[in-house]
DNA sequence: CGCTCTATTGATAAACCTCAAATACAGTGG
DNA sequence: CCACTGTATTTGAGGTTTATCAATAGAGCG
């Protein structure tokens, strides 16, 4: 037939050691993958939005997704950024929530996606899955709560470097100059991110420019000296 | 033999409508429930504190536990409040994983605990009990970000009004006099919840005692008007 | 080359924290 | 029952951080 689950796909081998397919045997990670849909989504793609029925549970194979939250007046937080190897939408294994955020893809970005019938019988089927999807939740919830405490007593020039460095981590990329942050990024989605305005970003940035800290352009920052920005981050002086 | 779990414990009616037990039989939810271990804390008690290793998971099921995490230097934020039928420490179905915050006891507080050894067996044999601790987990990561969304775009007259209706409604009691918040919480208890000082919570306190809004004594809340509140948590203004 | 979106920078104001000091309250032990 | 003691709370003054507003500069795209 012509859908795309009917073409047997190989499972990657970047994910066979996440957090989602932990304690699974090799065939049994090939099975479940194989009850998903994979596809492509562009920069600036919207996968879902916060508010509609959670109908699909994702998992980012490649690329990246930027989930934000919308508060009234068009103020928007960025609530996490998603990356090769996570889930996203786990409230789609529950009928009737609806999805509490809107998902867009960063760049060019691979997703494998399952369907409620899907997910129903991998969860039957592989309770071990299961189990995972709880560990992962578990994770998400703790560094959320760190979020949080770090929200409540931190300064905002603190946040932003603490922001820097999880990007850092989680989507860098060696370059001669440094460790970019490997995805368009704005000062006002910075700002989102870290609960600030883009105004304090811009001048906080031009400052840690000064200091050879980081290196920056339009929707782009490459962190020279990681290492003073965690001394920053940890002391906040 | 000797140990508290040998006596056969009632399942007790108030959480037999709580996502924790739902879609469980009767028969299950009353093994469920045995496996693990009734006890009773005094308020203030700690059960269990930030750090260390996650050895059990816990089930209030009468009063409440106050979850902390804290920061360098003393700084302490308020999480979470637990009331009866929510479960705290999912981590510790994991082995290996570290309490990631501090629980209190804010008044006398009955709950049921399982060591990790009858949790992997609850698990492996009521898999409808996994699916209701992902969704408790899910459930509490939206509430969270929803909290993280507040704190960054809200200001601190607004989250204290939210914090306040949102403990009225976990925790209040109807009295003559209006609601009460029905356990010992102090301005700084507010203050570390809400992402301010003590300072700012008694002057905005003072102030909508003044307007008739709320009541207040030492370490003791009453709100008088709770449409009045709705209206200013909404508005802002 | 002009258009649009992003970033920078300065000036100003608002929100909120910090520090200090006084007051109120609850429980305790005589 | 009352004075005492340790917290909790209130309130004021002053300072810091950060948001807001406004105007300009820069970068990329067609």
């Amino acid at each position: 037939m012509f859908t795309l689950m009917e073409s047997e796909n190989k499972f990657p081998d970047s994910l066979s050691e996440t957090a989602a397919f932990k304690g699974l045997g090799e065939a049994e990670r090939a099975q479940i993958y194989n009850y998903g849909e994979r596809r492509i989504h562009k920069p600036e793609a919207v996968l879902f939005r916060e508010g509609e029925p959670a109908l699909r549970l994702y998992l980012v194979v490649e690329g990246g997704l930027k989930l934000t939250k919308l508060h009234e007046e068009g103020k928007e937080t960025v609530v996490r950024y998603i990356r090769p190897g996570d889930f996203t939408a786990a409230a789609a294994v529950f009928s009737e929530k609806k999805y509490p955020a809107t998902a867009k893809a960063v760049s060019s970005t691979e997703v494998v996606s399952w369907d409620q019938p899907a997910m129903w019988r991998i969860l039957n089927d592989y309770p071990r899955f299961t189990v995972n999807l709880l560990q992962v939740a578990v994770e998400r919830l703790d560094e959320i709560q760190n979020r949080l405490l770090e929200l409540q007593v931190e300064k905002v020039e603190q946040r932003l470097a603490r922001a820097l460095l999880r990007l850092m981590e989680q989507s860098g990329k060696r370059t001669d100059e440094g460790i970019l942050i490997n995805f368009r990024l704005t000062r006002q989605e910075l700002a989102d991110y870290t609960g600030t305005t883009l105004y304090t970003v811009s001048r906080t940035l031009s400052g840690w420019e000064k200091k050879g800290w980081i290196s920056s352009g339009r929707e782009k920052i490459v962190v020279t000296d990681p290492h003073a920005l965690v001394a920053f981050s940890e002391a906040g002086s």
